[in-house]
DNA sequence: ACCTGAACACCGTTCAAGT
DNA sequence: ACCTGAACACCGTTCAAGT
């Protein structure tokens, strides 16, 4: 069974089993009402425990977004390790994936990009594995232009647009500005099909 | 002077004086560390007088987020009434116009999308406001339709795809996610008119 | 090492009371 | 009508104290 080499006192891992009560009450009640002493409480710890492993209140939201970035970034490297044959696919692919896990996790994702963490913590692990989710979607700009299908214009310049065209719809549907237009999980697939078209036609080569 | 019938208690206006207390104060601190008693102290009232003026803090936030809407939505009116000549003018600097607004005000925007204000409160003045702003996006997509310019597409789409770019770019700006990239406001200008164009090839007609 | 309880300064909100 | 002060239940954080 597990490893309890001595009777620990409430938990083999309380840091974990506040992360996971944390990542409970931000998905419940959203990242604004989200309370240290709630998150102890439903813990089963006082709600001074918590200072054993983490700093103060930001740290432990800072845990969480790291982790949310972790996610986007395995979710990406996956898609940058399949179609590498076809890059119009591989690209089509990344847009939904970061679409699907922004939008399956509105809470978390407006936890990462809505001004919850202060600009201290924005720095170290957090910026690296942030950096490395975008890195994936350079990369598979990068496949795309390789194979002569992207424009041979700044990599970085196409990244971004991929990126930015993908987080601001995800940005528009978890802040419910597309309530009556794009609300079920097919209609945001498709829609994000659809707006991933029209920026491939923008960024595709057209000297073939 | 201003029209003091009778020595009034505090303010002509308490209302506009907490309004323009809480943006100062949301600027200075993000939206997330904000606080209703802190709002009332510096507009020299006791922490129960906002009561009289807004229902609560969420209240409070949400008249914010429409001022917020409502300059967007003002200067996104602006630029549809200019250069109706010229569709691609005219979608540029919509495009310019939007990015501006949000990085210029970076705490307001993501109160106005970082689930800061609770759905109860996005019906209303304030989704009409909203509305409001995407429909200038709305109406000069439309122009450049019916000038041949762009896509003889849905014009949600189009509309969706040109909203979601400059979104995107402002809520990764404003998150500190470019910090290293896009960091003045030159930078901010130039990499806006970049994926503008960029997102402009994906759309225009091609027929031409 | 890990956890607790009391304490402090702060919150949002309500309510009886004052002018 | 407009504002106040006391009160309540909640915060984040610190610190001496317990095992």
């Amino acid at each position: 069974m597990a490893k309890k080499t001595k009777t620990s006192y409430h938990h083999g891992d309380l840091r974990q089993a506040l992360i996971n009560a944390a990542i409970t009450l931000i998905s419940e009640k959203g990242p604004n009402s989200f309370s240290l002493r709630e998150v102890a409480k439903r813990a089963g710890v006082s709600h001074t425990a918590p200072y054993r492993h983490f700093k103060d209140k930001d740290s432990l939201l800072s845990a969480i977004a790291l982790i949310g970035f972790q996610l986007l970034a395995d979710r990406l490297i996956e898609v940058q390790a399949q179609y590498t044959s076809d890059p119009l696919r591989q690209f089509m692919e990344a847009e939904k994936v970061y679409v699907e896990v922004a939008v399956e996790n509105p809470e978390v994702s407006q936890l990462m990009f809505g001004g919850y963490i202060p600009q201290e913590h924005c720095v170290g692990e957090l910026a690296e594995v942030s950096q490395s989710a975008f890195q994936q979607l350079f990369v598979i700009i990068e496949n795309g232009q390789k194979a002569n299908v992207l424009k041979q214009q700044d990599t970085m310049e196409l990244s971004l647009a991929a990126w930015s065209m993908v987080h601001g719809l995800s940005s528009l549907i978890n802040s419910g500005q597309l309530l009556g237009h794009v609300e079920t999980q097919q209609e945001v697939e498709n829609i994000t099909i659809k707006l991933g078209r029209l920026l491939f036609e923008g960024l595709k080569e057209t000297s073939s």
